[in-house]
DNA sequence: CGATTGGTTGAGCCCATTCAACGAATGTGG
DNA sequence: CCACATTCGTTGAATGGGCTCAACCAATCG
């Protein structure tokens, strides 16, 4: 292993296509990596940051999965997000300098850090990464719109139906099975981010194993209507 | 009048600061001027953009005010936002370069345009063009979370009133009353900006005008107990 | 082992919706 | 200018989807 192999981090990254350096040669990547750093591991349970803390880095993640948690000051709170590797962390914070979700791994993860004026030169040098960058902000946008659409207009089902066909299309991109979904969240964490009640959640999965769209076990589910699912969703 | 002046759109601009040269020096501004381009009056009604469309332009809206509206496959179809003047529209085509929603003209709208390519130069020669604008995209993910709040875990009338609180605070930012409010849009529009139908959006008003909240008169609006209404808000 | 956390299911309730009627304002064409 | 249609808004009555409250079970952990 010699001396440039160890300081590569997103050269070697089976994901990169899926991450920030989407879109980069190879020489623009070595750029990028002499900024990038892997950080500690965090542990299923611990936040990478929290609501408050000040903004100085944006996080790729490498392996795990992650929830954002909105705090809101009467105590209400909502998970705004979930993510999973190759998503970045930290894109709502650069409005104002400080976080305001809290970003916690809801399994052991590893993530990669960036500080972000090093990245802001990085995206003077290179006009490619600056815009894929934007790309990148205003897909965040589209994606919260989904959410709105999905809060706004859809009843419970369809909903559970939406989340569900999400994560499976995402799981099957990083090569994962994209029928055969681990829940790393609690139904609660479902809930909130469903605009719905944990108990609510729960009837929901139940009544979709009874009519034969899923089989669930706990947290592992198994779609076996995905026609099924996506009929509820638009219809 | 010299010729300078005649080709000046954002240099003797009231809002700039607003807007997308806010931050800016005076001869930063200049630079973003010779690409800025008035665009004929958008009427009330008419749209600035369908869904569909290609992205070629992000625009400013100069006076006036729009709604966007994503229309979904199936026929539903959400308002995801009310823009006035200062803001951005556009903003979510970035990521497909073809525009997913529809902009509206609620009232008759004037609206600067500029070339996003050549805006995206512009960053590469402006750092603090290109800061401020991530931070422009950012502050638009953080908004959509606060609708995803709303929508989450908000009962009707604690919608309403963070609507309104919302309103007229971006109505005192520009200079105009922060009690009087003129809502251009119908109570169609508003209940799905918020996920309600129209007729509870009427409902609440009525209840807010009968607690001695608010004075309605069709779209006129007196806010008369701003703390009232922000006390359900974070209730 | 008890304590805690996460999940399922039932019963009753309530908030927002649906369906409906009606009124006000605006615009259009004869 | 009026008759008419259309759009927008308000209000009432009945309905229902998701919530609340509650009991219970399973898995995990110290």
């Amino acid at each position: 292993m010699d001396i440039s192999e160890l300081k590569s981090i997103c050269g070697g990254c089976s994901i990169r296509e899926l991450c920030l350096p989407a879109g980069l040669n190879d020489q623009e990547v070595l750029l990028l990596d002499q900024h990038m750093a892997h950080r500690n591991p965090v542990r299923k349970g611990e936040s990478l940051y929290r609501t408050g803390d000040s903004f100085k880095s944006l996080y790729a993640i490498r392996s795990g999965f992650f929830k954002t948690n909105i705090l809101h000051e009467d105590g209400r709170s909502q998970v705004t997000g979930f993510q999973m590797s190759g998503e970045i962390l930290g894109l709502d914070a650069i409005s104002t300098d400080i976080h305001i979700c809290d970003a916690v791994a809801l399994e052991d993860s590893m993530v990669c850090e960036i500080a972000f004026e090093r990245f802001e030169e990085l995206g003077q040098l290179m006009s490619n990464l600056q815009h894929r960058f934007n790309k990148t902000l205003s897909r965040e946008i589209v994606r919260e719109q989904g959410i709105m659409l999905l809060l706004g207009s859809m009843r419970a089902d369809e909903r559970l139906a939406a989340f569900l066909a999400n994560l499976a299309k995402r799981s099957a991109i990083r090569h994962q099975s994209g029928s055969e979904l681990v829940l790393r969240m609690t139904r609660e964490d479902i809930g909130s981010y469903l605009g719905l009640k944990l108990e609510t959640v729960s009837r929901i999965l139940s009544r979709f194993h009874d009519q034969n769209l899923l089989e669930v076990k706990g947290r592992n589910i198994r779609i076996i209507d995905a026609d099924g699912l996506n009929a509820l969703i638009s219809k």
